[in-house]
DNA sequence: CAATTATTTTAGTTACAACTAAAATGTCAT
DNA sequence: ATGACATTTTAGTTGTAACTAAAATAATTG
């Protein structure tokens, strides 16, 4: 399989790969999609979505007045991998984070916000 | 190893992916990189390697007046086998390309290239 | 048919990446 | 120091990607 450069240039930009996370490993209806992100309008998000169908990254699915949308995993080839394993080390990193405040709500924090020093003198 | 979102806006760019190809195994100049690309001016191609460089791509080392580029590869993690696998596909496509001409110039073409017909007029 | 829902498409705005030309910086030789 | 070379940096231009608001399309329901 080829991968084309359309491809690289799909999966540099953050919504697009917002978009693909979400439709990774299931199904969604266009209205889905925006709901998840609501910071845009849905024509923003309708936009992204014919960018991805015309890369051939997504596929869409018409049934009523709906259209569903389902990344192509088999078309992003290696891309794949590296798509998730960002989105794996984005959830590792939440969790440290979340680990971390809850120990700064608890007894004893592990480690100093700054300034490591014990004390200077 | 992580592998930064910065790294794929990095390599959707064709002017850096040309800049990568040519430092991937070889050590280069700011100089010689440019000498390849004369489209462009040399300011150009230092502000790519800047941007290529503050993203952890590329490694630099300053000896008397030059300054040398190299590739991290390691750094590319992932992204580094669709690199090499976009120009080794661009080779193939290539080598196709030279073969058929070749095979114009020669007694039987195989495949005419277009409007099968053969003497207009 | 009209009204409703789901989505796409158009036209226009804005932010930014990639570039150029020219000035600035740094390094070596004389 | 001066000049030549190698490169970076600055300031300004341009093309385009990403967006918005609104109009257009398309399917479904009463």
């Amino acid at each position: 399989m080829q991968l084309a450069p359309v491809t690289l240039t799909a999966i540099a930009s953050p919504r697009r790969r917002e978009i693909l996370r979400l439709v990774w490993r299931q199904e969604l209806a266009a209205g889905d999609i925006h709901r998840a992100m609501p910071d845009v309008t849905f024509g923003a998000v309708s936009l992204q979505l014919k960018t991805l169908v015309d890369a051939g990254l997504v596929e869409v699915r018409t049934e009523s007045r709906h259209r569903y949308y389902r990344a192509r995993r088999d078309a992003l080839g290696p891309a794949a991998k590296i798509l998730e394993q960002m989105w794996d080390d984005a959830l590792w990193r939440l969790k440290l984070a979340a680990e971390l405040e809850q120990s700064r709500r608890g007894p004893q924090p592990t480690q100093p916000k700054t300034s490591p020093r014990r004390k200077r003198s």
